[in-house]
DNA sequence: AAAGATTGTGACCACCCGGTCACTATCTTT
DNA sequence: AAAGATAGTGACCGGGTGGTCACAATCTTT
C-alpha cells in the first residue's frame, strides 16, 4: 500500500501520478514498465515516487486496488436491477462491462493486461486477489435451461468464455475513439445475441 | 533465422541450446528472458550463442519457426481421418493437441506465452506469421446446424473459445507428471463432451 | 525573522541487459 | 610438424534498471 504521503497528496498530482503509471503498465506489462519514465510523464522526482511508494510493486498493487474497486462500484448499481430474462439479463450485464472498458481505456487495458502477467508478479497478484472469481456468471445464469449433461458449472464456464472471447473480439475489432459509443453499444448487443443464442437453450429473443 | 555454424553443430548440441532457450521463454516470455541466463544453461559461451543466432530476436523466431513446424507435422497425418460425426471429430482433433501439449510441456507452454506477448516482438510476430488461423475450426464443424442466427463464422468463434477455454482449465487443474496419459485423455473426452453439448445442436452422443 | 520539521530532488549505486571482439583453442590442410 | 583456417570464449561496452541518500527548497512553528 501507497505511504500516508501519497494519500495526502492534492486530487491533481495523485491523478497525474496514477495516470502516467496506469499508462505505463497498460502499455509494458509489469516488468518492462519503468519507474524512470513513469516519474518523468508525470514530472516528480524519482525520489518522491518511492517517497509515495515503499517499491515498483507496490505501487503496482495500489494502482490494481484502486482501478479494481473503481470498476467494482460503477457496475455494482446496475446489477442489482438486471432483467428477469436470461438472455437479457447477460446482456445488458456484459453490455455495461465492455461500456466500462470503452470508457475508461487505459484503465481497461491495464485490467486486461493484469491478468496476462507472467512470472513472479503473476503469482502475486493471483496471492493477492485469488483467481478471478465466476460467481457472477453463476448468477446471471441462475435459472437457465442447459443442454446434455451441462450444470451450472458447465454453463458458466462456457458462458465466460464466450463473453471474454467476444469482448476480445470486439474490441479489437472497433475503435471507441472512432464511433459514437451508442452505435457501437447497438453493435455490441446484436453480436453477442447471435453467440448467445449458441449457447442458451432458451428461443425466444 | 539461425546461421549456419548453427545448423550444422551435431544434435546434441543443438538440443541442448534449443531446449535451454525454450525453457528460458516459456517460463519468462521474450522480453524478461536473458540471453546470459540461456548460456548458462546450456553450457555454451556468450560468443557462441551470437555466432549462431544474429540475436535474441533471431534465436526466438527460430525456435517458433521449429516448434510449430514440428507441431503441425505431429498433428498433420491424423487430420485426414477424423470421424465424420461433428462432435467425435471436435473431440479427436482437441484430443490431439491437447495430447501434444501434454507430452511436450515446454514446447507447450513457448507455443501458448507466445500468443499473449506484448509490444514489439508480438507485432513482429504477427507481421512473420499472421494471426492464429481459425480455418481449422471452420473446417471441423463444416457441416452443424445451427441455433438462432448463428452462421459457420460466429459457431467456429464460439467453439474456438470453449476450446480454449476448456483446454487452459484442463491443463491448470490436471498434472501430466501425476496422472497417467491414458487416465487424463479419458478424463479430457468426458468433461469436453459436456461442453461440446452446449454449443452443437446435434442431440447423438 | 529564525529555527525546525517536512517534502522534493537528481546524481549516484550496484546490477543486469543484449551484443562485440580480441584472443585462445581446436581442427584441417599442407 | 608448421601454417592456416575455423570455432569457442569471456571480459568488456554502452545503456537501462529499481532504488538510495545527502542535499535543497518549502512550509510550520516559534
Amino acid at each position: 500500500m501507497p505511504k500516508n504521503t501519497f494519500l495526502e497528496l492534492d486530487e491533481a498530482k495523485k491523478e497525474k501520478i496514477t495516470e502516467a503509471a496506469l499508462n505505463e503498465f497498460a502499455a509494458y506489462g509489469y516488468e518492462i514498465s519503468s519507474t524512470n519514465r513513469i516519474v518523468k510523464e508525470c514530472g516528480i522526482s524519482k525520489g518522491s515516487l518511492f517517497q509515495y511508494f515503499e517499491n515498483k510493486e507496490d505501487l503496482y498493487f495500489y494502482l490494481i486496488d484502486t482501478v479494481a474497486k473503481e470498476m467494482a462500484e460503477d457496475m455494482k448499481p446496475d446489477i442489482g436491477k438486471l432483467p428477469k430474462n436470461i438472455k437479457e439479463r447477460i446482456i445488458e450485464y456484459s453490455l455495461r462491462e465492455i461500456s466500462w472498458y470503452m470508457e475508461n481505456p487505459v484503465k481497461g487495458r491495464f485490467m486486461i493486461g493484469m491478468a496476462s502477467e507472467r512470472g513472479d508478479i503473476y503469482k502475486k497478484t493471483i496471492e493477492r486477489y485469488g483467481e478471478k472469481s465466476s460467481g457472477i456468471y453463476e448468477e446471471l445464469i441462475k435459472d437457465a435451461k442447459f443442454n446434455g449433461k451441462a450444470g451450472t458449472n458447465e454453463m458458466s464456464d462456457a458462458l465466460q468464455w464466450v463473453l471474454k472471447g467476444y469482448n476480445e473480439k470486439f474490441l479489437k475489432e472497433n475503435d471507441p475513439d472512432k464511433t459514437p459509443l451508442r452505435k457501437l453499444e447497438k453493435k455490441y448487443v446484436t453480436g453477442l445475441s447471435t453467440y448467445l443464442d449458441i449457447i442458451l437453450q432458451t428461443g425466444d429473443s
